[in-house]
DNA sequence: GATGAATGAGACTTCATTCAT
DNA sequence: AATGAATGAAGTCTCATTCAT
């Protein structure tokens, strides 16, 4: 029996992996030692250790919990009956997120993910590299297109990679400019989709 | 007057950049100790030491030579005097580099230097982030509108953001799947290309 | 006036030393954590606490232990008018008791005391090392030789050593090899005592 | 082709065993830190660990050391065409280098060895514990027993164990008590060896 | 009395860099 | 110029012990 409430472990948990965040958007994880962890967050060495195994662990938490919102936010974004809508609603809803500073910290932290992904199998398998996406809008694609409504010519899985492109080029280029003009953006995302299904 | 010549100094420094870029590839450049580079180039400590002051010195030296091999690609791209077929021209050159197992290699390195940038100022201004591309380009664009020939109601710099991500969201993928189909990709980027000409 | 009863704080002592009698035996006392002890006590670290002031504490009761039920079994061993005899008895004794596997587990943990009490002063003090079983059956093969049963030219202190070095001896063995047969080596312990005092 | 001799690099892990067998037999190698044998072996950090890859690693080697020092003297022992006799110069050879400060030393560590190995099934493999001593021994006792020269009703094992025993009590009661008289128990034991062997 | 989360000193080890040879 | 042994600061993690609840 607990002393303490699995809320009160939770929260402990919350104020460990947000300090984490800020260090790591900040430095980087590989420069951001356990160190600065405890400082951050306020807790003893052996209190983070109570929560986490390791400095792998809490990377490992953190990206979890990357990939479980980004999974979220694509979950239903395709469940639109009408294709192109969709994805109209899904690039204002994905870009909308992107205006929060908040977001756009936890978006730096994206980036050393996919970096980090290449030279760390272990991590690779929780870091949202937008597969599922992928592979969900591929199908859409090749739906519209068995119903005339798109492009018959392309291939539908590239074009889920393009598309996948142009989100994962704009975290990186709002990464390095915070700056960057997300309206402008969007207006040329919108034009492109509305080109892929015609006139 | 130098004790060894130019030339054997140039051909240490390719020997001891070739192992950096090896190992930063394989493992990423924070977990390559010194000690993995001294092995990879067959140099000792004090060799690679003579040639850079330090492992940031290397991974600098690194960064400098993907920005310039870049910015060669773009130098001359947009010099056609058509930009519809110089798109397409770089396009298909950028490409087929990437068909190149040792140009894949180095944009792991790619992807690491973004990420890196992203905590590191010093080094943000050595990796190539597309800038200079992305200048010309939204340039050549805004010419384009004026001339009529490209849709007149999008941003060029939003435009440009957009073929930028386009290459970029790639070469991502493409690190973390190397079998990724390069053809029916570049399809779709052609098709890109000419929407927003018009028919 | 104790809160909690006498039995009931002696019987919560028990279930610690016996926890870590357990731990100690199986990884040494090095390597066994207070939370190892906590653990397999199913004690919380405070209750603990309560009955023992440190680990250190917690050693020396479990030595004390150790050393009080040697001291009891040497007792009265010598206490025999036959010293031939007695040793015989006693040997049979002390060797019936190392059949009993708990009392072999006890004995991994005094090999483990003897070489603590090598570098721990106050261990020492503790551990049961012999030398009251020693003076005593020097005392008594001192006498046994004055009454011409027992060989002359021996000095009793070094025949005493002998004889517990035999013990000892085997206690190390059994540590080793659990399995090795007691009843040959009584064999050969009790053909010694018969030759020291001649036919 | 290494700047330094062999004989070079040989110096250097002496010294470093050298330290840790001081600071082992002193304060036990659980109490001892990586600082401790640093500081006593004069070299820093980075110098030990390129000799050694782990502290563990130099306990290997001082365990390796001592194993190959036990059985170099027990190797040829037994050669000897009569048991007796090579039997009484086994043991005058074993006591007189008991004599050695500095082996008196190393057998503190022997002690700590012994203990360890119970807990440590890696370490165990590298510890002496006699049984090549003990195997050969009975063997000779069994041809002894056939050609009708030793007691033919013990068991050849159990003797051999004795023997060991003889040896191992003496150690440790040595290392307890550094002045022990060492003739008065030679004395003893070389009794114990004419009465097994008979008038 | 009991709980167990928290503390923080200290353990082991790595690694960028230097410098005598 | 080259070598590679040496340096030592700094990193990650453990664990005996305390104390608010």
């Amino acid at each position: 029996m607990p002393k303490v409430s699995s809320d009160y472990r939770e929260a402990r948990r919350r104020q460990i992996v947000d300090a984490a965040v800020a260090c790591f958007a900040r430095q980087g994880f590989h420069r951001t030692s356990m160190q600065d962890i405890f400082a951050a967050s306020g807790l003893s060495a052996g209190a983070v250790y109570g929560y986490f195994a390791s400095k792998d662990d809490i990377v490992a938490a953190v990206a979890d919990e990357r990939h479980a919102l980004e999974a979220a936010l694509f979950a239903d974004a395709l469940a639109a009956s009408d294709l192109r809508q969709g994805l109209h609603d899904l690039v204002h809803a994905y870009f909308d997120w992107l205006r929060d500073p908040a977001e756009q910290e936890r978006r730096r932290l994206a980036v050393q993910f996919w970096a980090e992904a290449l030279s760390d199998a272990h991590l690779a398998q929780r870091v949202s590299r937008g597969e599922p996406f992928r592979a969900e809008l591929a199908t859409a694609i090749a739906g519209a297109q068995r119903s005339g409504s798109f492009a018959a010519d392309l291939d539908p899985d590239a074009v889920a990679r393009v598309a996948l492109a142009v989100l994962q080029g704009f975290v990186l280029q709002q990464a390095w400019e915070p700056g960057v003009d997300i309206d402008r953006y969007v207006a040329v995302v919108d034009s492109l989709i509305d080109a892929g299904f015609g006139p």
